[in-house]
RNA sequence: UGCCCGAUAGUAUAAUGGUAGUACGACGGUUUUUGGUGCCGUUUGUCUAGGUUCGAAUCCUGGUCGGGCAACCA
């Protein structure tokens, strides 16, 4: 980190307080609900929180805020462990809110004594309405002045079990009449008798987010509790907890979540397109989860990458899916390797090559590599092009095959067009070519020149793969604002499955998991799943730029 | 009609009272055995009206616009 940057809001108040003193090292912790998958909302905290923590050495817990039975379940426990090591970090703790539920229960018993909570017997109903509005204050309930002694016994019979889901609440006496809403006597805890992945049926009551959020940050006396801006309004009921409490005085600072173009990035709604079907699951390759992300060939560097230059701040942002996709091709542009895919073949002959010839052609793996590598690659004289890189009657522009043009092979030869054929309805069906053996790739003959090269594969030496190519979910840039429901929005090309395409046979022998970029189309990844006939099975990352369709467009 | 947060190119983000900069995008050029990559260049911005000051994106006041807050969710 030697290059001069400058500092966000939040890498300011360390440094003020590093430098003062306050402390000697901060204690950051990454705070998710275990009840979906992360998405890349979360990368840009865990980025935040692990990233300070490393930058200023500091440490990092992981803590499950599980304070929620009925929606929280251990499978996504295991997801989110998986999500935040696969993007490259590591946690000081792993904790549980659940492991403070008798702790925090001693911090009720505590405000009790101090006459700063009471049980409250209305319902929901009641107490909403008690809350008056914002222009209005809110009303005190009866059970408001329920001495000290019997809201400890009523609060001891809540724990014991002794009343229904819904009965009974504790809530903390603060202001009827505050202009925040969220200090007119918030909840505390409430009633429910349901299993926790954790503690089973331990407990049947639950403590909220704001008495369990700031407490638990105290108990790890955590530094610097950053979160989300809705929880802004819920800081004064964070800070009146811990000066009641007289527990280590943690902070809460607030940064703007993050929103993409075409996406929706809310828990709820992804869990709707997963259980809708909309989607194949959780990590289906177009959802904007990590899992998703991960699947569809995003690396943890470019992930890591895009959260460091979107920065933090406070103001309401939705960031363009461009910048993600630019992080992703810089990163596999220098890593991914190269082979050759045609999606759409059309055969092509070569005529002066002798017909049961096969020449294998040495391909660099990559050319960004600085250790370079090699793969064979069969010639024969039946190949198969793009169908789109042959054009009869071609515009000026176009730097591809048509008759009586050359082009270049990649790895190979300079072939000029001669012939073609085609069916009753136009469709080319085989373009013949002669190929010229002195300008074979590498020979440094420069007599010939070529303005394109093609990519091809050889007509009998080749393996057959599917292409699942993945464009945006939705057809709205930003889905916040778009009118009627999101679903309306869905991109119904969002998937497009290629079953025709070929692949040089290399992509056969190569290890798995590997980055692929396939020459001229794009970056791709080999899926978990095959076909039922055995056949792989690659996702399109993202493509390549392609300036030539932009030509076209024009 | 209460309280809170915010407002800098198309999108993000810097400038912390002293030359409005960076990235992405867009556009153009150049290199190239990927119409990829690289390299070079162009373009567009301080919400508004006052005030303080030699000097304001920055400080103050009013307004406008956007977002949030009345879940036994987090």
């Amino acid at each position: 980190m030697s290059e001069e940057k400058s500092l966000n809001f939040i890498e300011e108040i360390i440094e003020n307080d590093l430098k003062s003193g306050k402390y000697d090292q901060i204690v950051t912790r990454f705070p998710p609900e275990p009840n979906g998958y992360l998405h890349i909302g979360h990368a840009k905290s865990i980025c935040l929180n692990f990233g300070l923590a490393e930058h200023y050495n500091g440490r990092t817990n992981l803590r499950f805020d599980d304070t929620n039975p009925e929606k929280e379940e251990t499978e996504y426990v295991e997801s989110i462990k998986a999500d935040i090591k696969w993007l490259g970090f590591d946690w000081d703790q792993e904790l549980y809110t659940s492991d403070y539920f008798e702790q925090l229960y001693q911090f009720a018993l505590t405000l009790i004594k101090k006459g700063l909570a009471y049980v409250d017997d209305s319902t929901s109903e009641q107490i909403a309405a008690g809350k008056g509005t914002p222009t209005t204050p809110g009303v005190a309930s009866s059970y408001r002045s329920r001495s000290i002694e019997e809201n400890l016994q009523l609060f001891e019979q809540m724990r014991a079990g002794k009343f229904k889901d819904g009965e009974k609440v504790l809530r903390a006496k603060i202001d009827l009449a505050a202009p925040n809403m969220l200090l007119r006597d918030p909840l505390l805890y409430r009633i429910k008798h349901a299993t926790h992945h954790r503690t089973g049926d331990q407990w049947c009551i639950y403590p909220m987010y704001d008495f369990a959020h700031g407490q638990s940050d105290s108990i790890e006396h955590i530094t610097h509790s950053i979160c989300t801006l809705e929880f802004v309004p819920h800081r004064p009921v964070y800070d009146w907890l811990i000066e009641k409490l007289e527990i280590f005085p943690s902070h809460q600072y607030e940064f703007a979540r993050l929103n993409m173009t075409y996406t929706v990035m809310s828990k709820r709604k992804l869990l709707q397109l997963v259980s809708d079907k909309i989607v194949e699951g959780w990590d289906d390759p177009r959802m904007p989860t990590i899992s998703g992300m991960r699947r569809r060939g995003y690396t943890p560097k470019s992930i890591r990458e895009f959260s460091r230059q979107i920065g933090v701040a406070k103001r309401e942002n939705l960031i363009d899916l461009s910048l993600l996709e630019f992080f992703v091709r810089e990163d596999l542009n220098k890593t991914a390797t190269r082979r050759m895919v045609v999606f759409d073949p059309v055969k092509l002959v070569i005529t002066n090559f002798a017909e049961d010839q096969v020449e294998y052609l040495e391909g660099e793996d990559n050319p960004e590599a600085e250790q370079k590598t090699y793969r064979k690659i069969p010639f024969t004289k039946e190949l198969y092009i793009e169908r789109e890189d042959f054009m009869v009657d071609p515009p000026k522009k176009f730097f591809r095959l048509a008759p009586g043009k050359m082009v270049r092979l990649k790895y190979g030869y300079i072939i000029r067009c001669d012939q073609f054929k085609q069916d009753e309805n136009g469709n080319i069906t085989e373009i013949a070519c002669t190929y010229f053996p002195e300008s074979k790739s590498g020979s440094g003959d420069t007599t010939l020149k070529a303005k394109g090269t093609l990519h091809w594969v050889s007509a009998t030496k080749n393996t057959p793969v599917t292409l699942k190519l993945y464009d945006r979910l939705f057809t709205v840039e930003d889905m916040n604002s778009a009118e009627g429901e999101y679903k309306d929005h869905l991109n119904p090309q969002s998937l497009v499955i290629n079953n025709a395409a070929l692949a040089e046979p290399a992509i056969l022998e190569d290890a798995p998991g590997l980055s692929y970029q396939f020459l001229r189309k794009g970056y791709f990844i080999q899926d978990k799943e095959k076909e039922a006939d055995g056949k792989p099975v690659f996702n399109r990352t993202v493509g390549l730029k392609d300036s030539w369709a932009k030509e076209t467009k024009k």
